[in-house]
DNA sequence: CTGTTAGCGCATTCAG
DNA sequence: CTGAATGCGCTAACAG
């Protein structure tokens, strides 16, 4: 670190150059109290001659206010949380805040740190995808008394604003459209159930198996950590069962990759010999041969939903009072060509 | 906007409950100057007791530094921006700073107003891939003499660091590699050309047509403003020529969707009657089927560039000083199974 | 209508 | 080794 040499034109400047005080150029500039027409344009003039730009900074370590709002997601990486940040950094922009981003990569010790210091940052609200929303993390929220809601997961207790998918209808719904189909044996591949998110996927699945008078076989169930080998991994055990089954149902986009390239090695005909429906939506899915079913959620609302909340809470004392609420936002079934009945044959790759 | 009652416990909070000054507490709390290991012991414990989280905010004030590098990028849809912003985003974290993100959407008059809040929130540095990189807008950056630099981009005058991909080069090659399978005829698809690497994409197309000795083919070339439509628009026209190509080769990853949609609805056979490949490499296009050859990038080499060019500007004076650099990162050929000879037969969907 | 002044939370002289 | 005082750039009283 070293000596900063840059000078900021500030206030003081403007005001020498318009020949008056520095209260009455922040006057004029916040459109505050009264001013003389005729002060104004020379303010204006003294203000875009010498291109000054109002520190943010100073303006808000005054009011208490940083207009900045921090978001922390998992990672960019997945189209599921980049849309997300993309809708969220829009609907910001247009409310006049800044985006203060960061991503936790799911490890705890780093979101913990991170939060720590976006609460250095003095942002004014947060957007959260929470790791694992442990009582301590929150804790350290809570008690900043920084307005928050968290998005897409929940934190133990519910103990802030919430939006989340429809995961367990929409995985149900998934399911339930194959087992209609006539399918028994239907794969799992899931995330890290630790996140309720992947938790209520998996119980949607287990749920509707279970609501068909199927018995449940555990061998059709993959729950791991998702890293870009995990959808391989788990396509591998499920090819190999000795009834290997007859569909498979992703429970995230993240998977997907690994699921398509192990069944294009064991050239495994979709959907012909094996049904594939994903939870989450991608754009080659439409375009994929053959198109691949999904469900489908809407990143825009969830972005909107939890924007309006945040600044709510932001911008009205009385709003935040209120008790955390908790939000689903519903899902779309998209039946493509991925999803149809089950293969008569025995599998060809065994 | 509301009155403010969050309250922040800060350094005079802590020097209290130490028995101590604020002065000393910031001593210890940075490490600078002397003081006793015994007060250093009271002071470490107040400020545990307290969830002490100094103000960035008001520290930077002081030091002139915000701790913050603003990284202004078109959007966050296109892979393309995403796996930049990502590692940037990591490495930027690793070096104690904090991200600000916005996105221009290409929209000049956006990008100027996101510039100045930026400015505003008195960024130490700034990562952009720039719209038009006009005078104007380069200006009141420099004006206020933030390091900066440009990536994927260039500005006017090239009168920042620029780290870009090898744009016309691997346009070149790709297209190269086309010509040497066999094919006259190559659709080019590209997004605005006011935009110097979609330019030189272009222009390296250009030259490896020319330098094979065929004659250029206006209607072969297809550019547009790059939207979700666009690809399927312009495949469709090349496909209606009254002598359509035999490969075409997308500019971005972006056009991909609509191109592959409108060969599927056209039921043109990859790569038998239409060879592809496209700058820039997804996850999909590798069990795609069949899988799609690519200019292969990558985002973390220019993420880890740009990073180490703008951190040595802001941590060294000396550094800041140097004329602007320009770099530019190689790239790789990955030939897969959707470039093969041209067809032999007439186009069957005519 | 306008100018003076007092902090916001902190790091940094400068005296002890 | 430590504390009191100053100011970063700005807004919000408070007097004119």
């Amino acid at each position: 670190m070293t000596p900063p040499d840059r000078k900021r034109t500030g206030l003081r400047d403007v005001a020498t150059a318009a020949g008056t005080s520095v209260a009455t150029v922040s006057r004029v500039l916040n459109n505050t109290g009264y001013f003389a027409e005729q002060t104004r344009a020379r303010v204006l003039k003294a203000t875009e001659e010498l291109n000054y730009n109002p520190s943010l900074r100073a303006k808000g370590l005054r009011q208490k206010r940083s207009f900045t709002i921090g978001l922390l997601i998992p990672n960019l990486l997945n189209a599921y949380y980049t849309a997300l940040a993309d809708a969220i950094s829009q609907l910001l922009t247009k409310a006049g805040y800044q985006l203060l981003l960061s991503s936790t990569r799911d490890d705890p010790v780093l979101e913990q740190a991170t939060l720590r210091q976006m609460i250095g940052h003095d942002i004014d609200g947060l957007l959260w995808v929470p790791t694992v929303g442990d009582r301590k993390t929150v804790d350290i929220l809570l008690s900043q008394n920084i307005p928050c809601v968290s998005i897409v997961r929940r934190v133990e207790g519910d103990r802030v604003d919430t939006i989340v998918f429809e995961d367990l209808a929409g995985s149900y719904a998934a399911v339930k459209n194959l087992l209609l189909l006539g399918h028994e044996r239907i794969g799992f591949i899931g995330g890290d159930i630790s996140y309720n998110s992947n938790n209520d996927r998996w119980l949607g699945y287990s749920k509707a198996i279970k609501d068909a008078g199927l018995e449940a076989d555990a061998d059709l169930v993959k729950i791991g950590t998702v890293r870009d080998t995990w959808g391989s991994i788990a396509t591998d055990q499920l090819l190999h069962m000795k009834v290997p089954p007859t569909a498979i149902f992703a429970a995230s986009n993240a998977i997907m990759p690994g699921v398509m390239k192990m069944l294009l090695q064991y050239q495994v005909a979709i959907p012909k010999e094996m049904s594939l429906i994903c939870f989450d939506d991608l754009d080659w899915f439409t375009f994929s041969n053959p198109s691949i079913s999904a469900v489908s959620i809407s990143h825009e609302r969830i972005a909107e939903s939890a924007v309006a909340l945040l600044l709510q809470r932001i911008e009205s004392p009385e709003e935040n009072k209120r008790p955390p609420v908790l939000m689903s936002i519903s899902f779309e079934l998209l039946l493509r060509k991925s999803s149809v009945a089950p293969r008569r044959s025995l599998p060809h790759w065994k």
